[in-house]
DNA sequence: ACTAATGTTGTAGG
DNA sequence: GCCTACAACATTAG
């Protein structure tokens, strides 16, 4: 469900509702999701401090008074503030007001707790929306097709498969070009792209496509103006040829094949 | 019955 | 190191 857009709103709703609240307990059911050990993540979460909610690409890092708890949503993972207990209940975080729950039916999400952040936070490119240009520009330079550069989070951190497909269609470039082989003026239009996808997927409160929700239980309304995510058939929105869908870096990945040479 | 779905990680191979 | 392809994870929806 979650890219950088949904991520960062279920973060600024989660804010506001934790931030300064104290752990009181902690519960984990099956073994899925957690990584680590149950008992001694519940021991370490204990009695400890929420001193912040920061984002890094598609991960949640829940800064405590002593190390970080790592949330990220997988497919169709969900932070709930006051959350109902479901079968897809894998977390409880009793807090010293209210209470935090993590469901997520497909369980490809992980939360995991670290005095310091995990090497595969740490590992992450920059954030899309505060990279420079030049940046961009020198990370691109892979010869792989910008579509899959686009979704390497080394590359940078927080796209996925909708605003990559999304990004794109806007840059006027086809998903399977060869990153390395973009002229400077290509590339300019793909940043500029991204981060204006990004952006106003952020002010629409992200893409409610399958189950997401923000930690109010609130839908995003982003998913309405999708221009070639999922609408393989309809007309393009610029010139009218079918969407096209192709199978890329193992993803379907939608554009126009008029638009998008 | 079959296919595809917002993601990451690990393996094998070029 | 970089790149591709594939499998795996587990569930639901069309």
């Amino acid at each position: 469900m979650p890219e950088l857009p949904e991520v960062e709103t279920v973060v600024r709703t989660l804010r506001p509702a934790v931030v300064g609240r104290r752990i009181v307990s902690a519960e984990f059911r099956g073994l899925r999701v957690l990584i680590g050990s149950p008992i001694k993540t519940a021991r370490a979460l204990a009695g400890k401090k929420i001193l912040a909610v920061e984002r890094y690409g598609k991960f949640i890092a829940i800064k405590l008074d002593r190390g970080y708890l790592v949330v990220h949503l997988g497919m169709t993972g969900r932070l709930l503030i006051d959350g109902e207990l479901s079968k897809w209940t894998h977390a409880i975080f009793t807090l010293d007001r209210g209470s935090l729950v993590y469901e997520d039916p497909r369980q490809f999400g992980r939360i995991e707790y670290g005095e310091t952040l995990p090497q595969r936070v740490a590992a992450l490119g920059p954030e899309p929306l505060e990279v420079t240009l030049e940046d961009f520009s020198k990370r691109l330079k892979r010869r792989s097709p910008v579509k899959a550069v686009l979704l390497n989070q080394a590359v940078v951190r927080g796209v996925g498969n909708i605003y990559a497909d999304e990004a794109l269609f806007r840059a006027g470039v086809n998903p399977k070009r060869v990153a390395a082989s973009l002229r400077a003026d290509r590339v300019e239009r793909v940043f500029h792209a991204m981060q204006e996808v990004l952006t106003e997927a952020i002010d629409r409160r992200g893409s409610s496509v399958s189950n997401y929700v923000d930690s109010e239980g609130r839908q995003g309304s982003f998913q309405t103006l999708h221009r070639v995510y999922q609408r393989t058939g309809e007309p393009c929105v610029n010139c009218g040829a079918p969407i096209k869908r192709i199978v890329l870096a193992q993803r379907g990945t939608h554009y126009c094949p008029q638009c998008q040479k």
